[in-house]
DNA sequence: GCAAAAACCGATAGCAACCCGGTTTTTCTC
DNA sequence: GAGAAAAACCGGGTTGCTATCGGTTTTTGC
């Protein structure tokens, strides 16, 4: 028998329960070092100092906290926004599914905004505008 | 000591390299039985018979695809369209990190069609106000 | 130098996907 | 109807990841 598996989850950057508390944390305010965020974390699931630590470690691999050594402790800051995040999990899942036709992509975005009002629509068109003028001036 | 864990990953529908690849044939032809699927299945990961079926019997589990009991044998077919299930993962992020801001989901939009060209941005453009023109409907 | 605090290390546990051999059930054929 | 073939079903083993935390080492402030 071969056996040899493949990975598990086709998703490179899934995250998990305590890690997205963790980014919370650090969104709502920046800078803190581990025993902060942990003090943070709400109350009813308090995990110990510890967890914390390597549940900041994890992030700060992926690529999603950094940290500066400051005196005796680290630190830490989320490296990407809460936006840019949730951008670039839309992009992996698109990649993941993406058949080639675009409009595939179209209509699941319009999908998701079928929850939208309709002034959330309008929203929408005016920063699809926006971004037609940048790639006119990127032509030029 | 009282190591009680909480759920590890916190997307609810997320798939594996298997399940992906067993939907993509399902996907480009419906109506198949384990055996086919297997044989849809790019050569150079081909796993056995019994793999595939316990995929597809994952992937009943969580209402991906549908089966009929036609003779003795299963046939399977995708219960959700490939921009369906797009639009639904979609969501999951977008849940997992919505602020309740719209702007965060708009802009996130954005970022994502920023890959994209201008006459898809254009066709998004024209997928928007007919989904304005939908809600215009329904208000009356 | 010493005590406290933090980093570091390693070990365990739970979960989900993957993988498949073996057994039972169903069905088809003669 | 018996027997063979095919498929479903069952159960277990492997892997990779997150969560969890105790214990050890390092750093630092006094």
């Amino acid at each position: 028998m071969i056996r040899k598996r493949s990975s598990s989850n086709i998703l490179p950057n899934t995250l998990g329960e305590l890690e997205l508390l963790v980014l919370e944390a650090l969104w709502q305010q920046p800078h803190l070092d581990a025993k902060m965020v942990c003090n943070k974390i709400p109350s009813h699931k308090v995990p110990s100092l510890n967890t914390v630590q390597s549940t900041l470690e994890r992030l700060y691999k992926k690529g999603l906290v950094d940290r500066i050594k400051n005196g005796h402790a680290y630190t830490y800051f989320a490296s990407v926004s809460r936006s840019n995040l949730l951008g670039r999990l839309m992009g992996d899942v698109i990649h993941l599914l993406h058949d080639g036709r675009l409009e595939t992509i179209l209509s699941s975005f319009v999908n998701v905004a079928a929850d939208l009002d309709e002034s959330s629509l309008g929203d929408l068109e005016e920063l699809i505008a926006r971004k037609k003028r940048e790639l006119d001036e990127e032509e030029r």
